[in-house]
Order: structure tokens, then sequence, then C-alpha cells
DNA sequence: ATTACATATAAGTATATTCTTATATATCTA
DNA sequence: TAGATATATAAGAATATACTTATATGTAAT
């Protein structure tokens, strides 16, 4: 299981993007499951704005990827980028972030009438 | 080797430390030994503060330590931070720096006169 | 002691980052 | 088609970051 190297330009511009609270627990979420936006914004305290932001951010370096499911966008890890073996071991450094998950599951914000 | 998960904000802050070309750049180099900042200073474009304020970054997150010996400072790794096998890993994605460790060896800016 | 060298700190500046609010766009439902 | 919901983008503001030059400090050598 040897590693190739990234370009170490490439190297920096990952760290960079974990490198923010926001942004990590995104990926650490996502390492769980698929997300929507609207999912997210319950763990955060923060805009939707703000959250699309950084989804952006991490789409652009190519970490994540989208897919659009009606009115819903959800968010998931590229797994097929090069670099995302490096991903998995960062979030394997920090915090378990079950607890927010279930948080999202009890809020259930894509379910629309409790009926 | 199970790895106990450090502190979030504590992740974040290594993570947007070496979020820094020079910095990452220091730490991979400091993998291989310790160096003064005037050896740091041959293989950076950069002003002497510069080199130094990012060094002190460095030292404030705890991952490396300094020594002074007579007129020079040596800086290394932590080895005793908790993160520090952390380090190890990040650094092991990243390009070998040994082109820049000659760099230094071949102008050796230490040796005062050549004689 | 004076001078030179190595490094650190101070102060200022340009740019990057991360929010916010306002608004645009896309989809679903009635 | 109109209204509601989900998300994205635009614009602006506050703050953080990373450099610069000038200067202070600490050590060595003459």
């Amino acid at each position: 299981m040897k590693k190739t190297p990234f370009d170490m330009d490439k190297s920096v511009q990952v760290l960079k993007i974990l490198g923010d609270k926001t942004r990590l627990t995104i990926v650490a979420l996502l390492m769980k499951r698929e997300l929507c936006v609207c999912e997210l914004l319950e763990v955060f305290e923060m805009s939707q704005p703000s959250i699309s932001q950084h989804l952006r951010k991490l789409k652009d370096a190519g970490l994540v990827k989208e897919a659009r499911k009606g009115q819903w966008v959800y968010y998931s890890l590229n797994e097929t980028a090069e670099y995302y073996p490096f991903i998995q071991t960062v979030i394997n450094y920090i915090p378990d972030q079950s607890n927010k998950i279930r948080q999202i599951e009890k809020s259930n914000p894509t379910l629309r009438c409790g009926c």
C-alpha cells in the first residue's frame, strides 16, 4: 500500500481546505453518509449560503461531489480522488461525529410533513 | 496502534498550520534533520523575518522546538507531541525534500570561512 | 568595547478568508 | 401557473494571514 506522493501545491490545497472547522466537520460527516445542504444546516450555527460556500470549496478542490435528487442536492465524498486515502487518514485522527448524524436524523429536515 | 483522536479544535489548528506551502516544507525538511534559520533561508525565496514568523507559528502550535547553539537557533520537530504520528503520516503523502537538504549542505551557511 | 552575524519582534500593507444579507435559480406541489 | 422549498450566487464587511522593512536583542570575534 505504498502511497504516491501528491504534488506539493495540491497537498497544501487539501490541507488548507481541511484546516477549517466547518469543512473538516463536513468531511467527517460525509464519511458516514451523503448529506444534503439542509441536513448540514441542522448541525452548524451558520447561514445557508455559508454552508453552500464551504461545499463549493470542497467541490472545487475535488473532495466532494454533488447529486441533485429532486429539490435536494446531496453531497458525498469523491472516493475516486487520488488523495481520498489521505482524507480517510486525516479523518481517522479526529473525533467521531456520530452525535451530529444522530442530530440530523432526529430533526430529519427532508421529511416535509410528519403524517 | 490505535490512534486516540485529538480535540477537534487542535486538529483544525494543526491542519491550518500545515496548510501553507512554506510551513509544510519546513516540517518536511525537519523530518530529515534539525535546521537553523539561516539554513532554512537558503531554500526559501523569502525574508528572514518571514521564516522566523513561520517558525514561531510552528513553535506556538507545539509542532517544533528550538535550541540555541551559540549564535544559531536550531529548530527540530517536537517528537513528543501527541499528534507527532499524525504529522509523520501527513509528510508521508508529500514529495521528498532531499533535494532541498542537499541544497543547504552545498551552500553550508553555518560554515563562516571556507579555509 | 566595538563590530559583525544570527535571530526575533514591531509595525505596516496587501491580500485572502469567512462570514453576512439580498437575490437568483431550480424543483415541487397545489 | 403561482407559491413554497432548497440551493446557489453576488456583494459587502470584518477579520485573519503572510509578506515587507526597520529595529531590537543576543552571541561571537577582534
